[in-house]
RNA sequence: GCGGGAGUGGCGGAAUUGGCAGACGCGCUAGACUUAGGAUCUAGUGUCUUUGACGUGGGGGUUCGAGUCCCUUCUCCCGCACCA
């Protein structure tokens, strides 16, 4: 009788060994072909690791120990993205430097992975907080900078009154404070930007290079926003200025019959003087700055505005004069903050027309512009627009833009919803930006060999109401030379904002020591692009696509020579609470990896972490599941009773093992890491039903669970005396040929009914199948002074008898 | 409203993409072993009026055959939200 299964002291053992022979180290010069598997690196938050934390990272250890083993060179990093909020936050309650805070929260988690026994390579650790590691985001945004694409610009920025910090666009959620949930205002502020839409078009166009899960490329696509459309002038009667407009819809130009400004528009301001209801107008404005973005989204149901008496426009199409109104539906921030309205086309302009009383024209044909907009763009044909009628909407759209081309009335446009990355922070923890602003030379750049500008030391972290930094207190540290001219200068006392880190780490992973760059181009050029990047889906739109803009940066600038950083992005399902609810604090259902490895050891947490569900769903965590791949492993770990000679595969489990090691080795490729594992269950089920398991076939198995459980199968391997280790073996391979049984028990139906079951040769001719069928009792009895009508049968799946 | 995804046993989920629905696991039932069982082993487990019928959210259709394809409808989850 062999010993108990005892994980805590096999999984010590291992994960010791693995540290001390340096077995998942990865080499910058290997014979082998590369392959760089990634997942989001962490934020070290006090609280620790969830059981949620250990699924996306189990998923591509599984990935990169099966690499490995078919004889790839990979790298499987780790590392801390440690700047941030929560940090500071816990620092200023507590009154401990947010420098300490994170060592602490660091040496948590790293306790927590290690556990778990992950084949990352822990000698390229790396740390955003580190100065030697932002010394490098310093020098990325200094070439932003230099390139003009950070400039600084005073701009209402969503503003959380509890974090008292700016927000970008992304972190607001519902108006509120994606972190805190408080209410997000409107601030004027000024602040560093990066132009991340000059960029718009190539990160929706290189979206084709990559292998992203579709609802990734769909996400990033919808947020980018691309819509194409035409720029049109009107002309303001009897003034010099003109209107200028940005439509999706050029082709119903003949049916404005009234233009819309937004609140803030300039021409208001302009022409002041002309405008007869200025009081009114002044008096919307100023309730419509009132409204909260929060609100403006609240309160969509009631379309309000007034006219601008005084002003009115011309129809570039039908000559005619149109009144112009303002509205705070028409945004400053998308487009020319102008539209021309076509009630009869669009239903925004539709209700607000019958709201005011506004003529309705219509321009395509196929709907009933009384009762609602006519929007669709697909069956229409143009009426009552001159030259374009009776064209389709798409033909239409072509020749009403060239004639305003050849006209010079508009030109052909494509607008995007992406905004411009607020990249300022009030905050203390985060990297300093490496700027002096000069009476004489204005913004500099502090010089790279001074890089990297570290924080300074600070009495205190509190943020401020007056919306500054707490750093621009510390008048030593602000106060300094300017770089170019040696006259007074200011440092710029905004931080960077927690994703400026993450935009690059996966960069220095491949070589982290490099003290003279943010990597060695041979290094950059060795291991990316990052073969396969899992994350959550909650990135998609902000580290995701912040990284991929700094990259395709720093393939503009030549640092890096792939014009994409991820070739493969996939995404993984939430793991809830056993109440089916989000694991949080304030429900209390949040469940420590610690507690599983303490009772039933890493492999069972690996495992049922895998066999939990669909990969890319969320999925409910049962405390029972766990204990059914702890008595798996219990079942793995008791083979060693049942194991006899034997260096190949028996006649009898020959099918099934090649059968299983195809299913394993696709399904791990394919995210179906829980159907994997089923089958392993069914192999093992089938090794004892049989009462014995040969040395041959115990190997494959044991390679085939080694990725999932590494320790036990490495434990079970020695014990057994195999030779070396198993992450010394090759993935075993499986011969197409022979996972194809013999002999199959087919179904014979009738009329689409099962009746009864017969076995033949997979190969077997109808009239074998008719045969053996017709030997069936049950069949028989059914076929009985019935006719034979007709007869389907393809070989190894199915026999259909249809009778009458 | 727009975009994306999903509805299959008591639960998590399978189904070679049109070919035996419910693999695998949990739970449950019975039995064995046991001082004991929240351990282990064995057998069973979709529903029903059980030689059979019904069954993949509902309704219709195509087909020898539909969870899978088509039409229609309902529900839920996620993202965006007056983007012209």
């Amino acid at each position: 009788m062999s010993q108990a299964y005892n994980p805590i002291v096999i999984e010590r053992k291992w994960q010791k060994v693995w540290d001390e022979k340096r077995t998942f180290y990865a080499s910058n010069h290997s014979q082998k072909p590369k392959y760089y598997a990634l997942i989001e690196f962490p934020y070290p938050s006090g609280k620790g690791l969830h059981v949620g934390h250990p699924r996306p990272y189990t998923a591509l250890d599984v990935v990169s120990r099966k690499r490995r083993l078919e004889g790839y060179n990979v790298l499987y990093p780790m590392g801390w993205d440690a700047f941030g909020l929560p940090t500071e936050n816990y620092a200023i309650k507590n009154k401990i430097h947010p420098r300490i805070v994170t060592e602490n929260n660091i040496a948590k988690f790293k306790n927590q992975l290690k556990a778990l026994g992950y084949s990352f390579d822990w000698s390229r650790e790396i740390n955003t907080t580190d100065p030697n590691y932002y010394k490098w985001t310093q020098w990325i945004f200094i070439k932003l900078f230099e390139k003009g694409l950070a400039y600084k610009k005073e701009f209402p920025i969503n503003w959380c009154t509890d974090c008292k910090v700016g927000l970008a666009n992304e972190e607001v959620v519902n108006g509120s404070c994606e972190r805190c949930r408080s209410e997000v205002v409107r601030k004027v502020k000024n602040q560093w930007m990066l132009k991340i839409t000059e960029y718009a078009e190539r990160l929706i166009k290189d979206l084709d290079l990559v292998d992203y899960i579709d609802r990734v490329k769909i996400q990033q696509k919808n947020w980018i926003g691309r819509s194409d459309g035409a720029d049109i002038d009107f002309v303001i009667a009897n003034k010099e200025s003109k209107l200028r407009v940005f439509t999706t819809r050029p082709d119903t130009l003949f049916g404005v019959t009234y233009m819309v400004i937004s609140p803030e528009h300039p021409i208001i301001e302009k022409y002041k003087e002309d405008i007869q209801n200025l009081d009114e107008i002044n008096k919307y404005k100023e309730e419509a700055s009132k409204k909260s973005d929060f609100e403006r989204t609240e309160l969509i149901k009631e379309k309000t505005g007034v006219e601008i008496k005084g002003l009115s426009a011309v129809n570039p199409g039908t000559s005619q004069e149109i009144p112009i109104w303002i509205s705070d539906y028409v945004l400053m921030s998308y487009g020319t903050g102008a539209i021309m309205a076509v009630p009869g086309h669009d239903t925004r302009d539709w209700e607000f027309a019958k709201k005011f009383d506004l003529p309705i024209i219509e321009v395509v044909k196929g709907g009933d512009i009384e009762k609602e907009a006519f929007t669709n763009n697909e069956t229409g044909k143009l009426i009552n627009s001159d030259f374009l009628d009776g064209l389709s909407v798409e033909d239409a759209k072509k020749k009403i833009t060239d004639w305003l081309e050849e006209n010079g009335l508009g030109e052909k446009k494509t607008n995007y919803k992406l905004r411009d990355w607020v990249f300022s922070r009030q905050r203390y923890w985060g990297e300093p930006i490496p700027l002096v602003n000069c009476q004489n030379c204005g913004w500099v750049a502090v010089p790279e060999e001074e890089l990297p500008l570290t924080l300074p030391e600070v009495e205190n972290y509190e943020p401020t109401d007056t919306g500054e930094s707490p750093i621009a207190k510390i008048t030593e540290w602000v106060e300094t030379t300017c770089p170019k001219c040696g006259g007074k200068g200011e440092r710029e006392t905004d931080t960077m904002p927690q994703w400026a880190g993450s935009s690059w780490y996966f960069l220095r992973y491949t070589d982290p020591d490099n003290s003279n760059e943010l990597a060695s181009k041979e290094a950059l050029d060795y291991w990316l692009p990052i073969n396969w990047y899992n994350g959550g889906m909650e990135h998609t739109t902000l580290h995701l696509l912040y990284s991929r803009f700094w990259h395709k940066f720093l393939y503009d600038i030549g640092v890096v020579s792939t014009p994409e950083p991820y070739q493969k992005r996939t995404s993984h399902g939430m793991i809830l609470g056993e109440n089916n609810e989000k694991m949080s604090k304030s429900r209390g259902n949040v469940l420590s990896p610690d507690e599983i490895v303490d009772e039933f050891g890493a492999d069972t947490l690996r495992t049922y972490e895998m066999f939990i569900g669909d990969f890319e769903k969320s999925v409910p965590w049962s405390q029972n599941g766990v204990k059914g791949c702890k008595r798996f492993l219990d079942k793995v770990w008791k083979l060693k009773d049942i194991i006899v000679d034997g260096d190949s595969y028996s006649k009898s489990l020959e099918t099934n093992i090649h059968k299983t090691i195809k299913k394993v080795s696709q399904d791990f490729e394919s995210l179906k890491f829980n159907t994997a594992i089923a089958a392993l269950m069914t192999l093992i089920n089938d090794f004892n039903n049989l009462g014995e398991v040969n040395k041959a076939e115990m190997k494959t198995f044991l390679i085939l669970l080694n990725p999932v459980a590494p320790h036990i199968t490495e434990e079970i391997w020695q014990l057994l005396g195999f030779e070396n280790m198993i992450s010394d073996q090759s993935w075993p391979k499986w011969d197409e040929t022979k996972t194809i049984e013999d002999e199959i028990e087919m179904a014979v139906q009738i009329n689409g009914k099962v009746r009864g079951k017969i076995v033949i040769p997979v190969d077997a001719a109808k009239e074998q199948a008719k045969q053996k069928a017709m030997e069936d009792e049950n069949i028989m009895k059914f076929l009985e002074g019935k006719t034979i009508v007709k007869e389907i049968y393809v070989p190894g799946r199915i026999y259909n008898i249809v009778i009458k």
